[in-house]
DNA sequence: GATGAATGAGGGTTCATTCAT
DNA sequence: AATGAATGAACCCTCATTCAT
């Protein structure tokens, strides 16, 4: 009955919702939200402005629907990662962590760095919230394992350094020393 | 009393001229660069938009002279927290840091955090850059003079945890346990 | 029974083409003319926009297919209201009037009061002005053969009665005292 | 102080408003609500689109100070009417409602005819019913001393015969009638 | 130095309409 | 006959900026 076949349609429905949905990650991530307008994402996406509300229903709602994507990609992140000798899992973590930063820093971005400018957009917000807890959690642990001596504080720290690497990264980029930094971190958490 | 040159002077000449750059410095540091209009700025300092023109020649222009006069105020903090005793001189810049963060986030966020939203404004990023770096080279030489095994290396790391705490205080405010945090670097780089 | 015209049967013809108007006429009636969209129309009539673009070059054309459909069906009611007494055709219009009006006031609200929202549409102007032309002229009849004075000028005055009372019903509605009102008319213009 | 006197932006403010209502009052009587955009208005009033939203905070906004405006014009009109005969008064009622007509009917339009396209502005509703319950006191109060049989009654359908009156003009306009439509008026209520 | 009226470019959003299938 | 993906013009509104005084 269909004039185009329904997976012709599911596809078409994908592929431009992908298309709009990655020119949002990599704009908001480089200009942030309110510098990014709806008319860019169309422009990088290659599609009108109209295709952009034929499948959200708003900037905001591009957005949560952006989020909640990267997050089921990060989803079964812990798998990954997991490995019986704790040191040897946060070695997991780390070279996970660089790797995400180096290669898909826009993620990080939107995911740690946009939630205060999205006014308004708790769901942002509260995901950043919830995320950082689990790791913290994840941390204590490995570090209790491991055998520090302050396991909630040196986790805390941990959490922090790491956020701020990824911080400084976004500023410097190439500038910034990162497969040292890398180094140093491995050698300070990590050597067996 | 330090000796003032011509430009300070100047900075210091309009009452209006303050009140604008206050008010500037609150609200970008508040709802960011993006989401402050200039009408938002001449009311909360109680002045006409043509006044906010008629000092600065336009929002980015104000941006600009707002982070100047921050790094002025900021020029003598070195004087501050000078000691002979490296840990005592870090324990210094600890408290001196957290002290900003928990009265003037703002400031923090503006010289920190806000770079990427002022498109085509290298000159923010530029002196955060710079800053950092002046950071750096001292954190270098103090975990040198403590004893550290990689002084490079920890300074970064450390340059980073500080970026951090700063970066989470910022997304979870008061449920940040700040006291425990600063409680825990003290213990690690401090104690004697 | 009455002889149905090709132009009847066609209209007649497609399920889904009646659906569409009916869906109009409820959405035109009770929204307004600019205030419902294509797409409002084909949700409720349970179709794709494409097909109402099918049966319909467009949503001017929709309207004026709509208000001919109207007019059709009301094309014999004079039929229904005929009567040798005209008192008692009087009362028969006054009672086809008011179960109208309160049955399908969207009907009433098309045909009279929508005509300035559609602009340009000259051709819904043109019925209304037809239709108020054809009620005039059996009034001053009606009225020439009961007896009253100035059958002309009485009829326009009737004519406008009912005019207003349909448009307060539509302001008011339920508010609006409508059973009374129709027993003084009827005092007034048919009591034998 | 002030670069342009306080009376000087008085007066350029109230121009502006007033050729902006007017347009607007104009545009919305023409159009109506929904049809006429804050771009036709301020083109028709000479002005920026920006300015209208200066002085209004949104179309919304224009038109509730717009019949606000009218209602202020109006509030005066029973004064002009009065007198002791209530045949006179009847009269002069009569004459001022097809003055108005005549003169402005895009008010008569306003006030009456468009509240049902604005959606969420209950004020214009409540505007217009609560003048028309006044009108409706009066009219009953008139007509009971003139001495009709059912004023109540009499009273509503006169109401109604006016409303449509006006509803007839604005549809047919230079095709009706309305002279003669006024002395049948008269004959029919204010004859000695 | 100071005001605020005025402008216009651009942002988010809606919607009539087209078109491949 | 029928779908719904896709477009683009136009809408409401915001805001940086200019300018007369």
């Amino acid at each position: 009955m269909s004039p185009r076949t329904k997976k012709q349609n599911e596809v078409l429905r994908s592929v431009a919702r992908e298309k709009i949905m990655a020119a949002a990650l990599e704009l908001f991530g480089t200009k942030g939200y309110k510098a990014t307008s709806i008319h860019d994402i169309a422009k990088r996406a290659g599609v009108s402005k109209g295709l952009v509300y034929h499948y959200f229903s708003g900037k905001e709602d591009l957005v949560i629907k952006m989020v909640e994507g990267l997050m089921q990609k990060n989803a079964h992140v812990l798998d990954l990662v997991s490995d019986k000798n704790p040191k040897t899992m946060l070695g997991n973590i780390f070279t996970l962590f660089f790797r995400e930063l180096r290669e898909n820093f826009h993620n990080y971005y939107l995911l740690y760095n946009m939630s205060h400018e999205i006014n308004g957009v708790d769901f942002v917000h509260a995901i950043a919230v919830q995320k950082m807890n689990k790791q913290l959690e994840l941390f204590i642990q490995l570090l209790g394992d491991i055998g520090w001596e302050d396991p909630v504080g040196d986790a805390r720290l941990l959490l922090a350094t790491l956020d701020g690497i990824g911080r400084q990264y976004l500023v410097f980029q190439q500038d910034y020393p990162m497969d040292e930094i890398e180094k140093t971190l491995f050698n300070k958490y990590c050597k067996p």
